[in-house]
RNA sequence: CGCGGAGUAGAGCAGUGGUAGCUCGCCAGGCUCAUAACCUGGAAGUCGUUGGUUCGAUCCCAUCCUCCGCAACCA
């Protein structure tokens, strides 16, 4: 297969500009495409790694609207943001660029005309609701309306989340626009639609027959859209944002933002190559059958990246298509899902600081999780596992073991070789076998198994190194201790190549304690990457243990942030059913002094008081435990029913009456009590 | 009523129609060059339930149960 590609044209999915990146983002896309990429370079294949951020479409202006600024100043804000996480994350794109540039406008622009001049796309003329005060045609989700159903008053236009009827616009009655309450009015509107529907033999030969290698997850959803049938899909929007429709009578159209996006890989390798010729021409990449192109994308983009973008490749004619379209599930952090608009996340800028030179603590980590065949969960403590238990003492300990003997034994300078034993050429065969194996997973962007067997190798030195005791031997025969040494040192430069893909700054750092200038992926496994008689720099540890108060402050902060969150998310209940006067009498409310308070064995939740009600004493069980010692409440007046029906608990154990409380927005419990001390008993009207 | 995903050792995850595997954790032993790191061994799972197909199912089919998600944005 490989055979058959003289290059490869890597593309990672364009994130979108209006927030910062995610480790989602990362874990997803941008972490396996890097160790793909490296690997190749590695490898010495000609490849071109080309990402950008994606600054058209809707929820940019919504942003800007937000906060009273530009969309330019918006996505100009994340566009570096994000371009500068990456860099710092040691994603080595080749270019990053954007897509309000020129050359992807002007690109993006003739490759609509070039589908419109040749008739591959359909104009079809719809009524859309719209609002005549901002002069905006609406999404389905921005109209709001009495649902048909169960009248309730603000029914989406999708679905009613009262009745949970799935509904469309039409439906709706009296239909307003979500966002300013406009009533909104119906309008016609022409777009341009690509016929999905006439691609769909083409795509079901191509995908289904020539591609059953993709991932079973990017296959099986295809599949389920082939099946489905295709429909056309517009391809242009109303909108004011966004690369304009360059057709004679389309003003105050744009591009839909699905359809420039892809282009915008094109555009970013135009824009490479025109300031790099000695890369080539741009079209080299996207048009000769020679080139292998491989979309890195999460799985909200299969459709667009297998479906959608073929057809527009196919319809436009002159370009190749995706070879394989690798395609990971989504991370969850400490087991919610991540969300941009809730701040659940981990911001990788935000990380850069707080977590300084721990890129590829997060790199190992993310890859070590990734979500390749189902959602995965990202948590601190994992976080901090792999690093303490597998960076620190796994790989960056066998690294300084062997560093240290050298120093030790040698002042630093590589021993000569002697003759290899049996168990010598052993380890150095299984050192090869895993190159292998590493070579074979990264081939088929099995990521997360391929740093499994790069692990393997640290593994293999920790174990060569313990079975010789050269601490030992040393004392007997000193010249053996020589070999043992060297064959550790040459694992050692052998783990700098074989992690570089997926670590590369540590890589990087051990490269210089050894002193190593040159490395390339076919020496892996070899046993003279240091010759003997070379003086190695001097060694500091590669990787440093995290500590729990580190990780303690990140779980802090992402506890302060659901706490924010929920007090956000508060909205008082809906009153009750209107009651009358004689109805509220009937309850019988009273002030009481708690004289004893315990908690109830067994029982979690509960407290047992003992309150003074001015007549007698009575048993009150609550359960409030979580939030009150027993002794804070001691001696303190609160207000109970006093004529509520006695109920008793599995245990025997009965309550007369019931303490009130508030309950507080994140479900903590407020016990009543009154301004200034009554007499036990007091009523309360 | 619904849709999607998931249920495999204490935790996190692989996996396959034919004696159940990895990492971490745990226990025991070894070692002391090394960041209390490393090496060896061990315990621990009736692979969610109940049926069915099969010579044989963790893997196929059906039923049921449980958990998570199902506004927008987003990988």
């Amino acid at each position: 297969m490989e055979k058959k590609f003289k290059r490869t044209t890597v593309t990672a999915a364009l994130p979108y500009a209006n927030g910062p990146v995610h480790i989602g983002h990362l874990a997803g896309v941008y972490v396996p495409a890097d160790i793909y990429v490296r690997y190749l370079r590695l490898k010495k294949r000609d490849v071109l790694f080309i990402g950008g951020s994606d600054e058209h479409g809707v929820p940019v202006t919504i942003r800007a609207r937000k906060e009273g600024i530009t969309v330019q100043q918006v996505v100009d804000r994340y566009h570096y943001l994000i371009k500068d996480s990456f860099e710092k994350f040691g994603i080595s794109f080749d270019i990053y660029s954007r897509t309000t540039s020129d050359v992807h406008h002007k690109l993006a622009s003739d490759f609509f005309r070039k589908l419109y001049d040749e008739d591959k796309l359909i104009q079809q003329t719809t009524e859309q609701f719209y609002d005549e005060e901002t002069h905006e045609f609406l999404t389905d989700r921005n109209i709001r309306g009495e649902c048909p159903r169960c009248h309730a008053a603000d029914a989406y236009g999708d679905q009613c989340e009262k009745c949970g009827a799935t509904l469309s616009p039409e439906e709706l009655i009296n239909p307003y626009n979500a966002i300013n309450g406009n009533p909104l009015v119906k309008k016609q509107t022409t777009h341009w639609y690509l016929p999905l529907d006439r691609y769909q033999n083409w795509l079901e030969q191509w995908i289904l027959q020539e591609h059953k290698e993709w991932r079973p997850n990017v296959y099986g959803q295809c599949k389920s859209w082939l099946d489905g049938g295709l429909k056309p899909r517009a391809v242009t929007r109303d909108l004011d944002w966004g690369i304009p429709v360059p057709v004679e009578g389309a003003e105050g159209k744009v591009l839909y933002v699905w359809f420039d996006a892809p282009i915008g890989y094109i555009s970013n390798t135009k824009e490479l190559c025109d300031s790099k010729p000695e890369l080539g021409k741009w079209e080299t990449w996207w048009k000769d059958p020679e080139t292998r192109l491989v979309h890195f994308i999460g799985k909200d983009n299969i459709v667009f990246h297998c479906i959608v973008f073929p057809t527009m490749l196919k319809a436009h004619g002159d370009y190749i298509l995706p070879d394989n379209v690798p395609s990971n599930e989504f991370l969850n952090l400490e087991d919610g899902k991540i969300s941009t608009s809730r701040n659940w996340a981990v911001w990788l800028n935000e990380y850069l600081e707080e977590l300084p030179n721990r890129q590829d603590e997060l790199r190992y980590t993310l890859t070590a999780n990734a979500p390749e065949t189902k959602d995965n969960n990202f948590t601190w403590k994992n976080y901090q596992d792999c690093t303490n238990n597998e960076l620190v003492a796994i790989y960056g300990n066998f690294v300084n073991r062997a560093l240290q003997l050298t120093q030790k034994y040698y002042e630093g300078v590589v021993p000569t070789c002697g003759e290899l034993t049996d168990y010598d050429k052993q380890t150095l065969e299984e050192f090869a076998d895993v190159k292998t194996r590493v070579e074979n997973c990264l081939e088929n962007f099995k990521f997360r198994d391929a740093q499994k067997e790069a692990m393997n190798l640290a593994r293999i030195g920790n174990k060569y190194i313990a079975d010789m005791e050269p601490w030992k031997v040393i004392k007997t025969d000193p010249e053996r201790v020589k070999t043992i040494i060297y064959i550790s040192l040459q694992l050692t430069a052998n783990l700098a190549i074989a992690f570089e893909p997926f670590l590369p700054f540590s890589s990087q750092r051990l490269r210089e304690m050894i002193c190593m200038d040159e490395f390339s992926w076919e020496s892996l496994g070899s046993t003279d990457l240091l010759p003997a008689g070379k003086k190695l720099a001097k060694p500091s540890l590669l990787f440093t243990k995290i500590e729990d108060d580190v990780i303690q402050v990140q779980l802090d902060k992402l506890e302060a942030i659901k706490k924010a969150n929920q007090e956000q998310n508060y909205r008082a209940k809906d009153i009750k059913e209107t009651i009358t006067y004689e109805d509220f009498q009937k309850l019988d409310i009273r002030v009481g002094t708690v004289l004893e308070c315990e908690r109830v064995p067994k029982m979690k939740k509960l407290l047992k008081f003992r309150i003074d009600d001015g007549l007698n004493q009575r048993t009150i069980v609550s359960g409030i435990s979580q939030f009150y010692e027993p002794e804070q409440l001691v001696g303190k007046q609160v207000l109970f029913i006093a004529n509520l029906a006695s109920r008793q608990f599995k245990n025997g154990l009965v309550s007369e009456g019931m303490i009130l409380s508030a309950e507080n927005f994140d479900e903590t419990i407020s016990v009543t009590t009154v301004e200034h001390p009554v007499k036990p008993g007091s009523q309360v009207l």
